[in-house]
This record gives C-alpha cells, sequence and structure tokens, in this order.
DNA sequence: CCGAGGATTATCT
DNA sequence: GATAATCCTCGGA
C-alpha cells in the first residue's frame, strides 16, 4: 500500500516574503510522484531566497521582465524551473503575491523516500552526492522543465511540498548565496542562504560549518 | 584533500 | 559574443 500524501503546503504558506518562506522551507519534505505513483521525496536542508524587489541577484533584478523569468511574477505556488550552464534544470518556488516576483531555489534534501530511484537516477555517485546541490536533486527526483510554473499546491502536478519536522532557530545557519558572479554588493553579500546546520546533505558551497 | 578546467546551450547584449 | 542561482573529472600532494 501506497504512503498517504500529506496534503500540501498553500497559497498562504508561499504568499509572505520570499526570506520567511526560505526559512520556513527548511524541514519540509519536497514530494516528487511519479506517474506511476512512487513518492520519491527529501527534506529541504537548505535553500536561497530571490527577492526581485531591488535584488540584482535575481533573475528578476531591476524588475526586467523576460521570456525566461516571466514564472517570478506569477501567483506565490508555483514552481519556476530553469536550465543553467546549458545542461541543468534548477527549481525555485514562487513566494509573495502575484505580481511581485520572488522565488526561493531549493538547493539541497536529504532523502527520504524512493531511494532505490534516487539511486537510480545518480548513478556513479555516493548517496551523500545524489541530492547536495540544487542541480543534484532535480535529477534525483526527475524534475525538468516541464514543471515549469506548475502547481505546487496541489498533488495532481506530480511536484508539491508537504509539512514535516520543525527546525528549531538554533540549527539554522545563514550566510552568502551561491554562485553569483560579479552581481555587486550589497546584494553579493546578504545572508540570504538558509542551510540546517550539520546536515550531512547541505550542498558543497554551505560548508562544513555548524 | 584541493584547485583548475571542461561540459554545453538558452538567454541576453 | 559572453554569461550563467552547476557539476564532474582530472592532476597533484
Amino acid at each position: 500500500m501506497l504512503p498517504t500524501d500529506v496534503s500540501p503546503l498553500n497559497v498562504d504558506f508561499y504568499n509572505r516574503s520570499a526570506l520567511i518562506v526560505a526559512r520556513e522551507l527548511l524541514g519540509a519534505r519536497l514530494v516528487r510522484r511519479l506517474p506511476d505513483g512512487t513518492r520519491v521525496s527529501g527534506k529541504i536542508v537548505e535553500t536561497e531566497a530571490y527577492t526581485g524587489i531591488d535584488d540584482l541577484a535575481s533573475h528578476a533584478g531591476r524588475h526586467k521582465r523576460t521570456p525566461r523569468n516571466m514564472p517570478m511574477w506569477k501567483a506565490p505556488g508555483r514552481a519556476y524551473v530553469y536550465k543553467t550552464y546549458g545542461m541543468y534544470w534548477l527549481l525555485n518556488v514562487i513566494a509573495e503575491p502575484e505580481d511581485q516576483p520572488a522565488a526561493v531555489l531549493i538547493r539541497a534534501i536529504e532523502p527520504l523516500e524512493g531511494l532505490d530511484v534516487i539511486a537510480r537516477n545518480r548513478p556513479d555517485t555516493k548517496p551523500r552526492e545524489w541530492t547536495s546541490g540544487p542541480a543534484r536533486l532535480t535529477i534525483a527526483l526527475s524534475i525538468n522543465g516541464s514543471f515549469n510554473e506548475a502547481d505546487i499546491t496541489r498533488t495532481e502536478s506530480g511536484l508539491w511540498i508537504e509539512a514535516h519536522e520543525n527546525v528549531p532557530d538554533t540549527l539554522v545557519r545563514t550566510g552568502p548565496r551561491i554562485g553569483l558572479g560579479k552581481t555587486p554588493e550589497p546584494w553579493l553579500s546578504m545572508g540570504w542562504r538558509w542551510w540546517i546546520g550539520g546536515n550531512l546533505n547541505v550542498s558543497v558551497g554551505s560548508g562544513k560549518s555548524g
């Protein structure tokens, strides 16, 4: 018998500041349900917020609208999935009210369900490397561009996030976001990356501290 | 363990 | 034409 799906986090959860949503997503469970009903999931252990209002590190910085970043203006609770470096898909969730561009990048998860599927999707890698990076986890969970703009507040989309466990403030670490290149200050150094201290599945960029 | 460099292509200038 | 919210491999220690 398949596990019962818990209700997905709803629009009210996502309709808040991206800085809050990024923090609150720590400990939640990212669920991918395959066409055959198999649940593949993991606990979110690392996130980054892109506020988009004046944030020059955001794709929506300067409020410049392009075909790629258009989903950032969509309703809270939608997915923004885009390709980077020509080969990797990155998963974001839209936060804040519609027409107000903001998103949270899911950077790392700790595998919980469907470990056999994940192992198959990530051949020749150690378990600790299966989902410890934004592109690694999309490969592990078979998330691609077809999920762009998907409604992740509904299980019908095959992708959603459930409440799972509460992470106390004493375990939460913050630091600058990764891979921003020549983004100017102060955006380059803003502590808008959140992770669970000591978790073995955080991305390499988060270091081992904490 | 660590750092350097390649992969690979949509997107924007 | 250059860049990119990355990952992997390889060489050296």
